[in-house]
DNA sequence: TAGATACGAAGTCGGTA
DNA sequence: ACCGACTTCGTAT
């Protein structure tokens, strides 16, 4: 199986269906369905220019002693220069870097070496022959094990039992510590599956390895008896602390964290092996990475498939600005706020992937911005996923399946925007994103004048969306996608509820409604919250299927009474509620709180039970003291403050009784509505 | 290995009346 | 008792 030779795989077509890529010294490791290995000599190498190369002889005579060098054209987005290949690492890099002060320029350096090379010799992930980088089918075979162990495994416990699915067969292991290892190693062994779904598989996998070492247990969760150590970390994103724990990534199989792995949740396995596909990453990695590093490793595939190097530390700086300049560029999303109560015939307006139509319709690149009239990177990059999404966006339609990866495609499309403001972005620049977000406000603007012009009342608008009242809604849809030229979707709500916010005006955010075929859309309000005890969601759960029964505002008024008496059984039924129903989980920014709060009282519960906390991490607590900012653990609790679980279920009931009762909780009569004004920043 | 901005709620802390 | 500043967390697009 062994070839060592790239040459003979051909541009364009694709030998083995990769399931996973490792990287072992000098090459690169090609995985297949049921274990097959190909090698391939790949050793490291980047790309280097220098402004002044004659004032560096000395350094590039140094460099071709030890180093394999060659001569090479290097091509990035903004243009052709002459350079070296060195075939070293980041190490000799970062030496060339420093020694010549940072004048020379250094290329592929942080890419991953798999990736490299499957780009440079037009190979794809999870790709068969004839199907292509922008297709969203899966015609291949593969080995599925589903894998759930008992238990908890950040608290220390033995492991005593464990279940397995494979093609719909469900096997049950019990007993000690040893014989349930071994047995579960066993069938793993003869089962030899190419994918593993395991419930906390980063932090369980460690744990079983040892124990099975332990034990004496030949453990064989890898197809070759290695693993590559992703070291946790906290990470800050979004302006948010994340918690990313330790994984041990078997080879030659995907394992797959369905607790942890954000593409899965989404996209399910299908979701995870497309994204692989487009993104030219081994699958293992893909489940682990969030949409952001998702979109960073698809346009480095694709420079890299065009033979356009990717700049190490980025050097694109920012024109120099005036403060003025920079206050009139430096904004957001455009909103409108809403007249709060209930509305009814309302028609929400999106405009379809409205970033991504913007760059590839106005050719936004970093390397366009001074110089429009050439084909942008970024805008030739997008434009394709762009296509592959309105594809799936149709195809999920009729086929439910491939919601998962339209899901997926969504995500990353989302975040590629966010990606051209972040610093590091490898294509990103800031100017970019300014022009992306000028001409969203613009689109929105314009949008709620061609519908105000045709006589339609506008009641809310956010960034790519507007809700509004009026008729013939698809003589609206249809003008405003003429004026602006993005593609617009319509939802059709019966009546729609908007919060209003404690000052009476509304809310930007959270709203609710029942559209024309039945289903409730909620958005903000506590049922949504992650941080909300399922209790209280539970009530709201109830309220909002009631509401979502009734058509009309009329129809949604004459509930008062039954809503009223469902709050007050909840409210009644409390003191007897089930602690794990009142459990409240979040994320913790950090272990050292300067104030008194309930996260930091389940912090030091947590560390009282022996687990240990790091900032980034989802903590599930029960409030047992307000006032005195105590909780404990969820797994521990025993008692909780109901007082303050009464206010919490008061706050829900609010939210419920805002569509329902004629005055708004503020006491602002909802037959005068405030005025529907434009909200920008402060300056 | 890494996403942006817009925003609100609920709370603490410390000053003031 | 009330206030403003600040912390910490959450959601929407």
């Amino acid at each position: 199986m062994g070839n060592d030779d790239a040459a003979d795989t051909v541009r364009g077509w694709v030998r083995v269906w990769i399931l996973d890529t490792t990287v072992e010294r000098d090459r690169v490791v090609l995985w297949g369905p049921g274990g097959t290995v190909e090698y391939r000599h790949c050793p490291p190498s980047f790309l280097l220019t220098l402004p002044e190369p004659f004032r560096h002889w000395d350094l590039v005579a140094a460099l071709e002693d030890s180093f394999e060098v060659e001569p090479v054209m290097v091509r990035t987005i903004h243009g052709e220069e002459e350079g070296w290949r060195v075939g070293a690492g980041r190490d000799v890099a970062a030496a060339v870097l420093r020694q010549t002060r940072y004048a020379a320029r250094c290329y592929n350096v942080d890419v991953r070496r798999d990736q490299r090379y499957l780009a440079e010799n037009g190979l794809l992930t999870c790709t068969g022959p004839g199907e292509s980088r922008f297709s969203f089918w899966l015609d291949q075979d593969l080995t599925v094990l589903e894998l759930t162990v008992d238990g908890d495994p950040s608290r220390a416990s033995g492991v005593t039992g464990c279940t397995l699915n494979v093609d719909g067969r469900r096997r049950r292991l019990e007993g000690d510590e040893p014989t349930v290892i071994g047995d579960l190693f066993g069938l793993v062994e003869t089962i030899d599956p190419d994918v593993v779904l395991f419930p906390n598989a980063d932090t369980w996998t460690e744990r079983l390895l040892a124990a099975a070492r332990m034990h004496g247990i030949q453990a064989t969760l890898s197809r070759n008896g290695r693993y590559v150590t992703l070291d946790s970390r906290s990470y800050f994103s979004y302006g948010r602390m994340y918690h990313r724990p330790k994984a041990m990534v078997p080879a030659g199989r995907l394992l797959i964290d369905t607790g942890q792995s954000f593409v899965h949740r989404e996209g399910g396995l299908q979701g995870v092996l497309i994204a692989a596909r487009i993104t030219g990453l081994s699958p293992n990695r893909t489940a682990r990475f969030t949409p952001g590093t998702l979109v960073s490793a698809f346009e480095v595939y694709t420079a890299l498939s065009r033979g356009i190097a990717i700049p190490w530390k980025k050097i694109d700086t920012e024109r120099v600005k005036t403060v003025a300049a920079l206050r009139a560029a430096d904004r957001g999303g455009m909103m409108f706020q809403p007249v709060p109560g209930i509305h009814e015939h309302v028609y929400q307006v999106d405009f379809t992937s409205l970033y991504p139509s913007i760059i590839v319709r106005h050719n936004l690149s970093p390397e366009t911005i001074d110089a429009p009239d050439r084909p942008g990177f970024l805008a030739a990059c997008l434009s394709p996923l762009l296509e592959l999404r309105l594809e799936t966006k149709r195809a999920k339609r009729t086929d439910a399946a491939i919601a998962g990866v339209d899901s997926v495609l969504k995500w990353m499309l989302v975040t590629c925007f966010g990606y051209t403001g972040y610093k590091n972005a490898r294509f990103g620049r800031v100017d970019v994103h300014e022009a992306i977000t000028r001409h969203a406000r613009e689109a929105l603007i314009a949008a709620k004048e061609t519908a105000e012009v045709r006589g339609f009342r506008v009641l809310h608008g956010i960034t790519d969306c507007l809700f509004v009242q009026g008729e013939p809604i698809a003589e609206l849809k249809a003008a405003i996608e003429a004026e602006s030229g993005y593609r617009t979707e319509v939802e059709v709500f019966d009546w729609v509820v908007f919060l209003p916010q404690r000052d009476g005006t509304g809310a930007y955010t959270w709203y609710y409604g029942r559209l024309r075929d039945g289903g409730v859309k909620v958005r903000g309000i506590m049922a949504r919250r992650h941080d909300c005890p399922a209790y209280i969601q539970r009530f709201q759960h109830e309220a909002l299927a009631m509401m979502g029964r009734e058509r009309s505002i009329a129809g949604v008024r004459s509930l008062y009474p039954a809503l009223r008496d469902l709050y007050a059984a909840y409210r009644d039924g409390l003191a007897s509620a089930p602690i794990e129903d009142l459990v409240l989980s979040r994320r913790i920014s950090t272990t050292n709180y300067t104030r008194r709060c309930p996260e930091r009282g389940a912090v030091e519960a947590y560390r009282r039970a022996g687990v240990d906390v790091a900032p980034g991490m989802t903590i599930r607590y029960v409030v047992t003291d307000a006032r005195a900012g105590l909780a404990d653990c969820a797994w521990e609790a025993k008692s909780a403050d109901r007082a303050h679980y009464r206010r919490l279920l008061e706050k829900a009931w609010h939210e419920v009784a805002a569509g329902v009762s004629v005055r708004s909780r503020s006491g602002i009569p909802l037959r005068e509505p405030i005025s529907m004004g434009e909200v920008t920043m402060p300056w």
